[in-house]
DNA sequence: TTCGCTATCCCCCGAAAGGGGGATTTTTTG
DNA sequence: CAAAAAATCCCCCTTTCGGGGGATAGCGAA
C-alpha cells in the first residue's frame, strides 16, 4: 500500500505571529499536514513554485499589495491550488470581490479554531466558503448597534448610522437630507462622534470605520 | 544557588490563534518563562489567583467585556501585577483610556516580533510603553510604488506619495511641509490625483487607498 | 421628580477643501 | 535635439469642515 500524499497548505500573511499560531494549530488538527509559510507578498509566488501546495491560505492585508490582486495572480498562474482567504475585517465589499476573482473561500481570523478547520476542511474538498454570517453580520436588526465597539465607545444608534453615512462619503448636507433633519444636527453628531472616538477628520473617521467593518 | 524563578506570562485574549501565536513566541523567545493562556474573558481574574502573573498580556476586543474595563479589574484586584494591552487597532481614544486606568502599555498587534519583545521586556522592567508610533505609523519612504493599480491609473510616482500621505490624514498644508514644496503645488496634485481616480471627495480618496492596500 | 442621556436645532468663526483658470521648470523619452 | 510628461507654483472663487459657544424637547433611570 502506497503512503499516501501529504496535504501541502501554504500560509501567506505577514502577521507573524498570526502565521506561527494558525500553522501550530493545523500541525497538530489536520492528519499528514506540510505547511509552509510566507511573511510578505514578494514571496508568494516562488514559495507556490517550489512546494506546488494544495490549499493557500491568504491574508488579506499584505504590505505593499493587497489579497485580493495576489490571489488573482495566484488563481491565473495556478488553476488548480485552491485558496481561502483570512482577514480580520468584516467588509462586505471584500467579501464581493473574493467572490468575483474566484477565491474559494473568506473568512474571518477570529472565527473559533472549529470554524478555520471546518472552512479549510471545505475548501479543501473542492467547495466554498463564503461564511454567510459575513453579510448580515452587523447588520442584523436584533443587533442594533452592529458591534462592540460601538458600546465600548459609547456610540448612539444615530451616531452609528452617520458614521457609516459619512463613510459612504456623504457630506454633512447630503446626510441632513437623507435623515430630514437639519444640517445643524448632523454638525452636531459629526462632533460628538469625533469626540468619542479621539479624532480630528474625517480621514481618521473613514479609517475607523473601514477597520472597523462599517 | 537557588534556580532563578521563572517569569510568569498570562496572556488574555479570545482570538485563540493569536495567543497560540503569541504563547510560542514568548516560550522561544523569553528564557525562563511560564506562559499561560486564557481565551475569555471570564476566565481571567481565577487565572490570575490560580498563577500569579507578573505579566498579563490583555486583548483590547474581547467578548462579553473590554480590554479596559477588564485591566482596571485587573489593576483593583491585583495591583501588584503589569499588564500591557494589545490590539489590532490604531485608536487614539483607547490608549487614552488604557493610560487613563493605569495599565502599563498600548501596542498594536501587527508589530513585528521585535518590537512586541521589546516592549514586552520594557513593561517587565518596570516601564511604560505606549508606542509613540502609533500615529506615524506606515510613513516609511522605503517601498517603492510596485503597484498595477498605479501603472493602471498612470499615477506618477508623485501622486502615489501624495495619496499615501493624505490617507494618513495629513492636510495639503502639512503635506506641502513635510515635501518642502508649496501648498499650491500639492493642491494640483490632489485635483490631477482626483481627475485620474474619477472621484471626487477625500473620502472616497480614503476609500480608494484602503482597497487598495495602501 | 430630578438627573442624565439622546436627539434636535441655532450662531459665529477660521481653516481647509474643491474647482476653475492659468504658468514655469525640470525630467524623461522618442 | 525636440516633444511629452511630470513637477512646481500662482490667482480666483464657493462650499464644506472643524471647533467654540449655546438651547430645547423627550425619555428613562435613580
Amino acid at each position: 500500500m502506497p503512503t499516501p500524499e501529504p496535504t501541502r497548505i501554504l500560509l501567506i500573511d505577514d502577521h507573524r505571529l498570526f502565521n506561527d499560531g494558525l500553522k501550530s494549530l493545523l500541525d497538530e488538527q489536520i492528519d499528514l499536514v506540510v505547511c509552509e509559510q510566507v511573511f510578505e507578498a514578494s514571496g508568494a509566488l516562488p514559495a507556490i513554485h517550489r512546494t506546488s501546495p494544495h490549499l493557500i491560505l491568504l491574508d488579506a492585508n499584505l504590505q505593499g499589495t493587497n489579497g485580493i490582486d495576489l490571489g488573482r495572480k495566484i488563481l491565473h498562474d495556478f488553476p488548480a491550488v485552491r485558496v481561502l482567504m483570512l482577514t480580520m475585517y468584516n467588509q462586505p465589499k471584500l467579501v464581493d470581490e473574493a467572490r468575483r476573482v474566484g477565491l474559494h473561500g473568506y473568512m474571518l481570523k477570529d472565527a473559533t479554531t472549529d470554524e478555520l478547520l471546518r472552512g479549510i476542511r471545505a475548501v479543501l474538498a473542492g467547495n466554498t466558503v463564503f461564511d454567510v454570517s459575513l453579510t448580515n453580520h452587523s447588520t442584523k436588526p436584533d443587533d442594533p448597534f452592529g458591534d462592540e465597539f460601538a458600546r465600548r465607545l459609547n456610540l448612539t444608534f444615530r451616531e452609528v448610522e452617520i458614521i457609516r453615512l459619512i463613510r459612504e462619503g456623504l457630506s454633512t448636507e447630503q446626510i441632513a437630507d437623507q435623515l430630514h433633519v437639519a444640517h445643524e444636527t448632523i454638525k452636531t453628531h459629526r462632533k460628538n462622534i469625533y469626540f468619542k472616538l479621539g479624532i480630528s477628520k474625517v480621514t481618521e473617521l473613514i479609517q475607523f470605520a473601514i477597520r472597523n467593518g462599517l
